[in-house]
RNA sequence: CGGUCAUUAGCGCAGCCUGGCUAGCGCACCUGUUUUGGGAACAGGGGGUCGUAGGUUCGAAUCCUGCAUGACCGACCA
């Protein structure tokens, strides 16, 4: 049963795709829900996935020039007045800190909070930190020698969602932010682009997923930003993904803080800005991007357990494979390869392969009885399920192969799909149309007012994802409104 | 924040409608034996504030009310 017709504790995606989300994120060992509200507690499988996110992202950022600090959570209330469009943006969904202390509860319910420890002033819980870093910022540049200032920060951040998801929207989640300032508008514009290909590059070659890069539309872009660059992926459902945005902030923030600094010429000048994230999200978008009914599938390069060995056998015998497998398992560790010797004998083989595959663990190789008599052992691909039977000899190296092929093949395999359901449409029938049967990137053109994609997005339920950042010129009419349009735009329905 | 549904052992569920012996079942767990190439078999065993707070009642997992958490739908959302 378990060859052809999926995991049985993991709901199909035909047949509830949200369901098999919440079951391979659960299941697969991923992430728990917690007492609290839209929060999640992430569980030491997952972690150690978002761990090697972090950690290809953070040479890159390194890379670029960039270093580490770190921001308070709490922001005095005040800060997020200064800028009018972004607390705009936030005060919806930001969590308050009114009191500093609990007392006993005189009617001996626990504690109750003190009533005498209300805070002079109110402290919101960061939803993102644009307000506090440029409060200190103005403190750190005086003059154009203090520029560019490129710092970025691993931290959580809260907003108060009302509806949440496992890692696609969580009340808390863990992200990085990066903070720039710089002495020109092009300077900036040109971080901010720079990043985006950080992200983009990270998506394709760390995550094998493929995006769109683009900006957004003034509707979509972030709160307190010029431009919205970001990346756009799509799900196996047919529903877009934002998966990481880069923002050109201008002066808004150095207005609203007063941040200048001294130009060689002598003038006072403000400061130009960038900020850019991704976050636990794409931890969600890894899962949507490559499993199957089996369980999660992980490209190579994020999978904490590469490969997995499985000696098969009984008593003198098991001995025997079991021995052969470690053996080949510190081979294996010697190249660097991630390995998981398991040697549960409680454990049948048929349930280690079914638990493996639902870890998403990209090879496994199984030792028994037959394969010590011929030397050899086999291999079988999480990816495709395909397995052989394979020499000992060159094992290791034909692995570290199939690893590199399993990652590139997973990259070509997300990019069939996205390309095959990316359409270009001209009539308002034919857009629907696709929305309501496989779902996809919709390229269509769009005559650049907020009515029209307002009118779109109440109609259709579809939000222009981006302008692709090198659209075609091209000219057309408007889906919508039938005005003039000089180039396609992204449409999707969207997480 | 509104609607619907759910919450009983680690997990999945039955029991509730029609209140009443000691709250059951499957998986998982522990012990033992046999097993081991796609989620093994048998025997024995342990594990429960029935989400939470009240109410009705001689008696509540069961009926009523509030609250909490989750799922789905809607509104909302960089």
């Amino acid at each position: 049963m378990s060859e052809s017709q999926g995991n049985k504790e993991i709901t199909s995606r035909s047949k509830d795709y949200s369901q098999w989300y919440n079951d391979i994120v659960i299941k697969a060992g991923l992430a728990d829900y917690s007492p609290v509200r839209g929060c999640m507690v992430i569980k030491p499988y997952g972690y150690a996935i978002w761990e090697k996110m972090q950690s290809v992202l953070d040479s890159a950022f390194k890379a670029t020039g960039h270093q580490n600090a770190y921001f308070p959570l709490f922001i005095p209330k005040s800060f997020l007045s200064k800028e009018a469009s972004h607390i705009e943006g936030f005060a919806k969904e930001c969590a308050v800190v009114t009191h500093y202390r609990l007392i006993n509860d005189p009617n001996g319910n626990g504690v109750v909070v003190d009533p005498e420890a209300k805070l002079e002033e109110e402290l919101i819980v960061r939803p993102t930190s644009e307000t506090i870093i440029w409060s200190t910022y103005r403190d750190w540049i005086q003059s154009y020698r203090d520029l560019p200032i490129l710092v970025n920060q691993w931290a959580n951040v809260v907003r108060w969602e009302m509806r949440t998801r496992l890692f696609l929207r969580t009340t808390e989640f863990l992200w990085q932010e990066g903070h720039t300032a710089h002495a020109t508008s092009e300077e900036a514009v040109e971080e901010t682009r720079k990043m985006l290909d950080v992200y983009a590059d990270f998506a394709e070659n760390t995550m094998a997923m493929p995006v769109f890069k683009g900006v957004k539309t003034e509707n979509e872009r972030f709160a307190g930003a010029i431009d919205t660059y970001c990346i756009e992926a799509l799900m196996q459902d047919g529903k877009a993904l934002q998966a990481g945005t880069s923002h050109f902030l201008g002066q808004n923030f150095a207005k609203a803080f007063d941040v200048k600094y001294l130009t060689q010429e002598g003038t006072q000048e403000y400061v130009w800005a960038t900020s850019w994230g991704v976050s636990t999200r794409l931890m969600g978008a890894l899962v949507m991007t490559h499993s199957d009914d089996f369980g999660l599938v992980l490209p190579p390069v994020l999978a904490p357990i590469q490969v997995v060995l499985i000696p098969v056998g009984k008593n003198v015998q098991l001995e025997s494979t079991r021995a052969k497998c470690k053996e080949l398992a510190s081979e294996l560790k010697a190249l660097g390869i991630r390995v998981k010797l398991d040697e549960d004998d409680k454990k049948s083989p048929g349930w280690k392969y079914s638990e493996y595959e639902m870890l998403g663990v990209p090879l496994r190789l199984v030792i028994g009885p037959r394969d010590l008599e011929n030397q050899t052992a086999e291999l079988a691909r999480r990816d495709t399920r395909q397995k052989e039977i394979v020499p000992c000899d060159g094992l290791a190296s034909r692995i570290n192969e199939t690893l590199d092929r399993i990652q590139a093949e997973l990259l070509q395999k997300a990019r069939a799909y996205r390309d095959s359901h990316t359409y270009k449409v001209d009539t308002m029938e034919d857009f629907e149309k696709v929305l309501d049967s496989t779902g996809g990137f919709i390229l269509a053109h769009w005559d650049g007012t907020s009515q029209s994609e307002e009118a779109i997005k109440e109609k259709t339920k579809a939000t222009i994802r981006c302008i692709p950042l090198h659209q075609e010129k091209e000219a057309g009419v408007c889906i919508y409104s039938g005005k003039p349009s000089m180039g396609r735009v992204v449409f999707a329905r969207a997480y």
